[in-house]
DNA sequence: TTGAAAGCGATACCAT
DNA sequence: ATGGTATCGCTTTCAA
C-alpha cells in the first residue's frame, strides 16, 4: 500500500513529492500552522494519509528544541498513593498534548540524578518530581537550570521551587480533632523517618495537635521508620510489647502516616486479637483503594489526587512561559473520610 | 561555571573547542566507541565535565534512528498488577541501558491507537504492550510493522507477535485441586467478560476443570464482567440472592479471575455475614500486596513477574538483530500461594 | 587515531 | 500562501 521508494519509514520529502509541494507547505500544514483550507491542504493529508507518514519526534524535536513530552519521577510506581497519582498527572499530561516519560528513583538519591540527567538529555519540557529524600535530592533538583520543574507530594526546602501538595499539618489537625471527638486520651504515632517533608510535616502537626488538646505523648509511642506495611506490623508488635512490659495500657488511638502503615497495624492489632476500633482505633492517609477493603475499614485522609496532579502540569506550564520566573508552594485542602476504623 | 559563548546548554562543539580536537573525536570519546586511554581521552572528559555537558537525545536518535527508549502501555497505572509489573520493566529496562515511556490506554482501543502511534514516531525500539482488548487490539498491533512488539500478560490472536505469560489454564488446574482436595464440590467463578485472553483461558480453564473433578456448574455460578472490586461485590451478591430465592444452597468455593474482585467478593462475604473459609472459599489470582492483607488473607496465584519482565525486555532485544523474524509465545508456569481464604 | 564534512528529518526564516 | 534553504546537534564515512 505504501509507494514509498526507498528504505525506511517515510518523511516529510516523500509526503511533500507525492502531494507536489514543497516540504515547507507540509510542515506547516501537517502541524496545522496555517489557515486556509483550500485543495492543496486536502491533497497533503491525503498523501500523508496513504504514504502511512508519522513524523519523526526526534527531528521535530532537535529542530524546535522543544520535546513535548514531561518527565515524571516517583519513589516507587507499586505504591498505590503514586500509582494513582501517576495515572491522574498521565490523564492530565496528555490532555495537553504532551507525553509522559515515567521514570521510579526506588528511593535512591543516586538513581534520581540518574534519571534527571536522562530526562534532561531528552529535552523534556517539564519535570514533575517526588522527592526521595528532603535533603539529598536538593542537588537533583538544582541541576535541572532553566526546566522547569514542580515537587509534587513530598518536596525537599527549596524557596525557589514550585511545589504542590496538600497541607499535611492540617490534615493532621482533622485526624486528631476527630479522634478527640471520639473519646481518644492518648494517641501513638508510626510513621515514615523524617527525611522527607511529607514524613515531617505529619510528624509536627501530629505534635502540634497532641499539644493543643494536651494529650500526653511517650517516646515509645512515636515510631518512624518507613511508609510500608512491614513497619506498620513492627511498630505495632512493639507498642503491643512495650504496653505489656511496663504495664501502661495501650494508646487509644494510633495515627498512622499512610494507608500501608495502617494496613500492616490493622494486621498485627488483629494477630493479638485486639478489636479495632473497641480497643484500639486507628487511622490511616491517602485514602488508597486498599484501606476502603481493610476490616475494619481505614478512617483516612483523601489527598485531592486529581487537583493535584492539575496544578503541578500547569505550574509547568506556567513556568515555561513566564519569565522572571516566580514560584508556588500550592497547600490544597485534605478531607477526613472517616470509616469504621476511629 | 559553565564557560559558554552562546545561549542554551553547551554542545559536543563547545566540549571540542574546549579540548581542541574534531567533533568527531569528542562524539567517539563520550560515546566509548575507541579503545586508548591517552591524554585527549582525559582532556575532553574533562572539558565535558566542566562545561556540564549533557547530550542531545534527539540529535543522537536522529542521526541514529534510534532511541533507546522502550514504550510500554498497560490498561491501567493504578491496577496494582499492572504496576507491580511496570516497575519489573522499568528495572530490566533501564538495566539494559534504555529508558521506559509509559503509557496508558484506560482500556480504550482508540486510545492505545494513538500511544502506538506516538510512540512510533518517537522511534522506540519496542513496544511492550498489555492489549486492553482481544479482537479491537489487533489493529494497534498490528500497525507497529517492524517495530519488535511483545505482548504481555494478557494477549490477542496474533500468530505472528511475541507473547509472554502465564499458563492461565494450569493456574487454573492449581487452584480446582487445591480446592477440591478442601472438600468443595461447587464452584462459582466470577472473572472478567472474555475480550482478552487471560479473562478466557482463565474461564475455560476453570470449566474444563470442573468437567474433570465432574463438579456441577450452573450459569447463574459464572459471571463475568471486569477486574474490579466492585464487580466482585456486586457479583456476590447476586450468588447470595440467587441461592436465597431458589433455595439452592451457596457454592463451597468462588474462584476468582483477580486478586481485585476476590477482595470485592470477601468484602460482600463479611457484609452478609458468611465465614471465609468456613461458609464458602474464596481464591485471587495474581497475588498482589492487598490480597496478602484481606481478612482471611487470599489463597491466590503467583505470576512470575520478575521473569516476566526479563523476557519480555529479552524478546524485543532479539527481534531488534534477528531477522527473519521468528516469534515465541512464553508461558511461564504460574504458583499457588496457599493461605487463609482457601 | 584523527578531522572534515555529509547527512538524519523537520522547521522557520527569507524571499517571492 | 508558498518554496528554497540554512539549521538544530550528533554520528559516521572517508581520507589522511
Amino acid at each position: 500500500m505504501t509507494t514509498c521508494s526507498h528504505e525506511g519509514a517515510p518523511s516529510l520529502i516523500d509526503v511533500a513529492r507525492r502531494s507536489h509541494v514543497s516540504t515547507a507547505t507540509v510542515s506547516r500544514i501537517l502541524s496545522g500552522k496555517r489557515k486556509k483550507n483550500d485543495a492543496t491542504q486536502l491533497a497533503v493529508r491525503k498523501a500523508a494519509k496513504e504514504l502511512n507518514y508519522l513524523g519523526n519526534h526526534a527531528a521535530r524535536a532537535l529542530r524546535r528544541d522543544q520535546s513535548d513530552t514531561i518527565g515524571l519521577i516517583v519513589p516507587q510506581i507499586s505504591n498505590p498513593f503514586f500509582a494513582a497519582l501517576a495515572e491522574e498527572l498521565e490523564n492530565v499530561v496528555n490532555a495537553a498534548g504532551q507525553e509522559m516519560l515515567i521514570c521510579a528513583s526506588h528511593m535512591e538519591p543516586d538513581i534520581e540524578r540518574e534519571r534527571i540527567t536522562s530526562l534532561l538529555e531528552r529535552n523534556v519540557n517539564g519535570i514533575i518530581i517526588i522527592p526521595c529524600d528532603e535533603r539529598q535530592s536538593v542537588e537533583a533538583c538544582r541541576m535541572v537550570g532553566q526546566v522547569p520543574l514542580v515537587q509534587v507530594d513530598q518536596r525537599v526546602d527549596m524557596e525557589d521551587c514550585d511545589w504542590v501538595g496538600i497541607d499535611d499539618r492540617q490534615a493532621m489537625r482533622l485526624i486528631v480533632e476527630h479522634l478527640v471527638d471520639r473519646g481518644a486520651q492518648s494517641l501513638a504515632f508510626i510513621g515514615s523517618s523524617t527525611n522527607n517533608s511529607s514524613a515531617r510535616d505529619r510528624l509536627e502537626g501530629f505534635n502540634e495537635q497532641c499539644a493543643r488538646h494536651r494529650l500526653p505523648t511517650r517516646s515509645e509511642w512515636t515510631l518512624l521508620k518507613d511508609y510500608s506495611v512491614e513497619w506498620g506490623r513492627e511498630a505495632t508488635r512493639s507498642i503491643i510489647s512495650s504496653s505489656r512490659r511496663s504495664s501502661i495500657s495501650m494508646p487509644d488511638a494510633i495515627v498512622c502516616a499512610n494507608d500501608l502503615i495502617a494496613l500492616g497495624v490493622l494486621d498485627a492489632l488483629r494477630a493479638d486479637h485486639r478489636s479495632v476500633p473497641g480497643e484500639v482505633m486507628v487511622t490511616g492517609f491517602d485514602d488508597t483503594l486498599f484501606g476502603q477493603l481493610s476490616e475494619p475499614a481505614l478512617t483516612t485522609i483523601a489527598q485531592p489526587v486529581a487537583r493535584i496532579a492539575q496544578e503541578a502540569v500547569r505550574l509547568i506550564t506556567l513556568s515555561r512561559n513566564a519569565s522572571p520566573r516566580t514560584y508556588s508552594q500550592i497547600a490544597l485542602m485534605p478531607n477526613l473520610v472517616a470509616r469504621d476504623s476511629a
